[in-house]
DNA sequence: CTCCATTCCGACCTCGGCGCTAGGATTAGT
DNA sequence: ACTAATCCTAGCGCCGAGGTCGGAATGGAG
């Protein structure tokens, strides 16, 4: 598996704050339950979000969680690196500066062969979330099922 | 990070085999002090890669291993798929004959809204797997450092 | 002023996989 | 027979993932 689940129930989290329209913020619990995740685990999850200033909150009774921008602005690229902390196909690969570097450069005369690949690879994921907003993820979960209030 | 040492070791390895333009197979413990790494553990890494036919093995004496086919035959979505397991971003994904699954389908009346991400990052990441063949990366890392016996 | 809902914080636990080692069995050239 | 190599199985230490718990801080409502 590329990500963990931190990263699913991080995503999660952020398409149902950007289903809420309404003004105030969201408690955790009424997501907790909406998506059937650990509410305490939960809570970890969004601490991240918010140190990456993704989310904002709002303590003591009636609070709750909220984007920080609207969802057509949240690239998901973002949210990812939040959640996982990088996006590197490899140990040693940091993306310093525009320059993507690797411990393993100049390898016995030859070349670092394996760094061509890992660029490559981080290219297309990095490319696939940085096209990706929250809101195309918002209106995708909508597409099916949009109105129906009681099905039995 | 997204891949583990081991498919860092395995395309190492078939980087290296892919070097080898002699006749006979290329011991194990060649390859090991060539890229510094341990021959045990080296042992299982192949192991993988045998099974997945990308290589065969003589054994005995002056035995070692080629590769199963020219470099310009294999692509590395082969490679990493061999050592990796599976190339799935997150848990609740299988590639099930072309449909991309996700288990999540239809929670709540909403559509799996992870899955339009999730199914992007994976198509951009095969992507970039299959358009890289071992050759690219044997041309790539025999560019510099061409023929520069001693340096000192 | 006192509840209570809620965010916030840190410690803890369990489990599985990764990276690696160990020891031996098998195969085949010389 | 000796030896170089692949092969097989088992095991170990470590770390992060996934989750729980208990409690402190905050702020609206009675």
């Amino acid at each position: 598996m590329i990500f963990s689940t931190r990263a699913e129930y991080g995503v999660r989290l952020m398409v149902e704050l950007g289903r809420q329209h309404s003004d105030g913020p969201t408690p955790l619990n009424v997501i907790a339950d909406a998506e059937g995740l650990p509410l305490p685990y939960l809570e970890h999850v969004v601490a991240k979000l918010k140190k990456a200033s993704l989310v904002v909150s709002t303590r003591g009774a009636h609070g709750g969680y909220a984007l920080a921008r609207p969802a057509a602005d949240i690239t998901m690229d973002e949210v990812v690196l939040a959640l996982e902390g990088t996006i590197a196909p490899m140990e040693c690969f940091t993306d310093e500066v525009r320059r993507v570097l690797c411990s393993h450069e100049t390898d016995h005369g030859h070349g670092c062969a394996t760094k061509l690949l890992w660029t490559r690879v981080q290219g297309g994921m990095v490319r696939a979330l940085k096209e990706t907003t929250l809101a195309d993820l918002v209106e995708f979960g909508s597409r099916r099922a949009p109105a129906a209030p009681v099905p039995a």
